[in-house]
DNA sequence: CTGAAAGCGCTAACAA
DNA sequence: TTGTTAGCGCTTTCAG
């Protein structure tokens, strides 16, 4: 591998005219340019990243804290992450995805010494330890999702009280009266205060006061085995209950089996919408579950878009960006079949 | 952030004692370890990562690459991911997740001057250009996956051959005789030649003449529809088919739907396999769907300890790690309901 | 056991 | 327009 010197020597150029060409940084000759591009071509020459790095302290490297919690990636993780990654790209950075510990004890590593110029959080909670110390540490952030209070922070998140009201609305005109909330419960766990569940939920209680609608929440264990135990309770505390909001992708599928296991045909007697999921989710069932899809790729991108502009000094405002998720409802199709497929 | 010569001035030694102190590298007294150990505390020393990899070229980071192709993560790359990252931290390392075009271009960057000491490559096509260009770039590397000829790199992979030749034992004995293969068709597409779609589909042509019985194969487009549209196909070229492998997961939904929609009963007329895919996916469907479960965790686990060997040089052999599918089947439970479940 | 000093490869003033 | 040079913060011989 050239060093810059190398490439220099062989253009009989300096090391500084090397620098200058292969960042731009200040006007060369045509000529020299040239000569110098041609050394590189032979030398096969690749900027130190490391070196300049140390120099320059950039990197034009930005992470994704990814919380090392066991968890699989959602749909609308990879959505984030994949987003966010083509548009850094766009924009002449790299986008990785950093494991870190949820409580931020690893940060001091990946930040020390400018490894990455910034970083996007995400799976926030309400009191994010990992906020306060990316804030002593002194590195640009940006949020996917919001403490409890985030008005000084730089955001975007999914818009959950709209979401939930809007999800409110449309079954509310289908004419249901009283709702189930199914979700985990996320105490005792590291991701305790995961702020998606706080909100969503307390939406979801004022709302039903607000509306003076009946409204049962329970906490559904992990899988499908856990849906199904969520739907035998909330029969028990809510028999009459005519539409259930759930917030769990991996238990859909069991609470959808747990009503009808109990009698509910879907959606003649109980209407089931998914909340904060990804339409592929809602695939995976038949026939299809409705969802209120989350803007992934939005939120991802802007995400990208708000650290790099403060990177870059592009733009000085805070962004406080919320997007709702959007209702895509399970059409009844003709070829629909009237009973169970099963596994072989 | 205290520099080390910072924590020397305060420590009253040399740079080089704070280094020793710092790494392990030399003995150094108790006595002014403490003290050193005591200015790095007072001072929140935190060693520049950056410095330290231009002065050492090392980072002690290594790099997962996954090809930026729009795909969304599945439960089995998840797994790779958060296993090996596991593994990485148990050994001392930090493993990100960067996204690579699947050419392999923007590999250069990445590698260059020493950002990350080796990366572990998954989603391998049979002819992969990335693993030239890591070749000749001179960077440590492992696969998840393999190529044509993969005798001469390290790698631990998935062993499709005695996957498939296991589902069929075990349909076999089952009693079916006619078989349908269910996959994706990636020609044209920037992962022609997935790796793992050939050596399966081989594996099955193969089988089907040794074992003497038919096999019919259709490739599936996107999603859902894909998949039921796969079921009309496949029971046209071959009406009498018993049994289906699947070999992608965001159809499978739609292959059961399909089935059914054609007059088949699944497992009564027609047995579904799902290959390669997980438990969590299985349980999505209901009744569950019978799938050969990918060992995730396990080949990530083996993949970090394969290539960090071979950075530290812990190991000189070359590892050839393969690990089969296990079969998860469905079992029929006590409730099962005998008509599907609708969306609202 | 500890210190001095020469880099690692590049950036960015400051000069020329 | 191009060159000189002093760092960036740390590692690592080599002396002592």
């Amino acid at each position: 591998m050239a060093t810059m010197q190398q490439v220099a020597d062989r253009a009989g150029v300096s090391i500084a005219t090397v620098s200058f060409v292969v960042n731009g940084t200040k006007y060369v000759t045509p000529a020299t340019t040239a000569r110098v591009t041609a050394a590189m071509r032979e030398l096969k020459f690749r900027n130190n990243v490391v070196a300049r790095a140390l120099a320059s302290r950039r990197t034009r490297i930005i992470a994704l804290l990814f919380p090392t919690t066991g968890n699989r990636f959602s749909p609308t993780t990879s959505d984030f992450f994949m987003s966010a990654a083509e548009r850094a790209s766009e924009r002449g950075y790299h986008l990785v995805l950093w494991p870190v510990d949820p409580a931020g004890d690893d940060l001091d590593d990946l930040v020390s010494g400018g490894l990455v110029d910034g970083v996007i959080l995400m799976e926030v909670r309400m009191d994010d330890p990992r906020v306060a110390k990316l804030t002593d540490l002194d590195v640009p952030f940006t949020l996917i999702g919001r403490t409890r209070d985030s008005s000084g922070l730089p955001y975007v998140d999914i818009d959950f009280e709209t979401t939930i009201e809007d999800s409110l609305d449309h079954l509310e005109d289908l004419g249901h009266r009283r709702f189930g909330f199914v979700l985990e419960n996320l105490d005792d766990t590291p991701m305790a205060g995961y702020a998606p569940h706080l909100r969503a939920q307390s939406t979801f209680e004022r709302a039903m006061v607000d509306r003076g609608l009946e409204g049962a929440v329970v906490y559904a264990g992990p899988g499908s085995e856990g849906g199904r135990e969520a739907a035998r309770e909330l029969l028990e505390v809510a028999p009459d209950v005519s539409a259930v909001l759930i917030m769990k992708d991996d238990s859909s599928a069991g609470l959808l089996v747990g009503l009808y296991a109990a009698g509910r045909r879907i959606p003649e007697d109980v209407s089931v919408l998914s909340i904060a999921s990804s339409g592929a989710a809602g695939d995976q069932h038949y026939p299809r579950l409705s969802t209120m899809v989350a803007p992934g790729r939005e939120l991802g991108t802007r995400a990208a878009d708000a650290l790099i502009d403060q990177l870059d000094g592009t733009s000085v405002e805070l962004p406080h960006f919320l997007l709702p998720c959007v209702l895509r409802s399970a059409e009844s199709t003709a070829e629909a079949p009237t009973e169970p497929h099963r596994g072989p």
